[in-house]
DNA sequence: GAATAGCTACACTGATCGGTGTACCCTGGG
DNA sequence: CCCAGGGTACACCGATCAGTGTAGCTATTC
């Protein structure tokens, strides 16, 4: 225990960001072993951090659970959004652009597995969550998603490549029959689909999305 | 079974029928606590049973709840296979028919919410259950639902009410759009959607389905 | 009326875990 | 040189829980 801080190398008690990685490690313990099973001994061997110490950060297992939630959720919406910023700022081809968004969106989810993972812990244990931390999740995470989805369908439908009236509830679709269907059969990727397959729901549900929303002939 | 040729209230040691007892309670403190929150000890009381009788039915914890959940995923098949009959053996009207159909199953959910509880810690524990399990599971329960709604899409087709190529496929979108978005919205009715947000929901659904595969004019 | 099979009550073990208290240690700042 | 703040190691408490062992009860069957 002490073989640590003897010569250098192990950057330990160097660093206030003992919170980061309390945080990480959390993270990966909660997605692995779910909220109950999580030991915070684990959590603090993982972070490489002494137990006392998470409890010097946080009052409770739960409110480090809850603000670890919260932070991934964030996390993984600012990642989305650069994605979408990428991909559909500027449309080439409808079809083409909107394959590869979703393509690099389903691969988000399995950038952040842990993440991912406690995801599916939440939804277990969303009739034990105070419910204004729900509310406040699904506007960091999930919620956050779809709604930042809509306007770039509007802004796309307004230079015509898509006719939409109602851009939210396209933006749904869209999800719906891209993500959510990988994730639903994946399990946010816990039990992870062959590449291909992605590429066929991807392909498929962008295909799926256009025969609803692409202009009727040659409109451009 | 035997409750009823005793006279008095209390139906104890009476049925050899402990097991169903038991596997009730057993979903329903699964459902409510999650799997490794739920104690035996609760799933006994509950059962109003000792606890040694459900390690004499059982060896395991886990055999209880992989048991369990198997059973309720059946349930739950035969109950959705009874609504497809139902509503999609004859069809008058196409839109009416799809909408009714579709609110009973997503009604089916709200039906048993214990399983459907179950069913959310099915998915958090995805990485720990025996891999076949997972399997059987899938297959006694949500790939079944799917697999099943196929052919009847496909003789709708034939009958000329609908225009399909991948019946599967269509089937795939169809609950897409209405049973997922619901259970995604709602947690598997852990956090129930008002009754008129579930309507707009199938009924949105239904017609964006429609969209996709209502013949052009008027092939009748 | 005896045997059998299933159930119960109950006590117990060994292990895990959340959370706390405490004495000590290291570092940087004045 | 000393002090304060944050970290660590470690021991500890109380509670919970899976699973077992056992002795005794009840009802049915032969």
């Amino acid at each position: 225990m002490e073989n640590k801080h003897q010569k250098a190398q192990v950057t330990h008690y160097v660093m206030p960001d003992k919170r980061a990685a309390i945080v990480r490690a959390a993270r990966a313990v909660f997605g692995r072993e779910g909220y109950t099973r999580a030991s915070v001994d684990a959590i603090a061997a993982e972070a490489r951090v002494s137990k006392r110490t998470i409890y010097n950060h946080y009052t409770d297992k739960e409110q480090l659970f809850l603000s670890v939630a919260l932070a991934g959720a964030a996390d993984v919406t600012k990642a989305i959004g650069e994605i979408m910023e990428r991909h559909l700022r500027k449309i080439v081809d409808i079809e083409e652009d909107l394959i590869a968004f979703s393509l690099d969106r389903v691969a988000a989810i399995r950038a952040f597995p842990d993440h991912f993972a406690l995801v599916r812990t939440i939804e277990a244990e969303v009739t034990r969550l105070p419910p204004d931390m729900l509310e406040a999740w699904k506007e960091a995470g999930p919620l956050s998603a779809h709604i930042r989805l809509a306007p770039y369908l509007r802004k796309i439908a307004e230079r015509g490549s898509l006719v939409i009236d109602d851009a939210e509830e396209a933006a749904n679709h869209l999800t719906l029959l891209t993500v959510t269907d990988v994730n639903q059969r994946s399990f946010y990727g816990a039990i992870p689909l062959p590449q291909e397959q992605v590429d066929e729901i991807v392909t498929k549900g962008v295909r799926t999305f256009l025969r609803l929303y692409l202009p009727p002939s040659g409109t451009r």
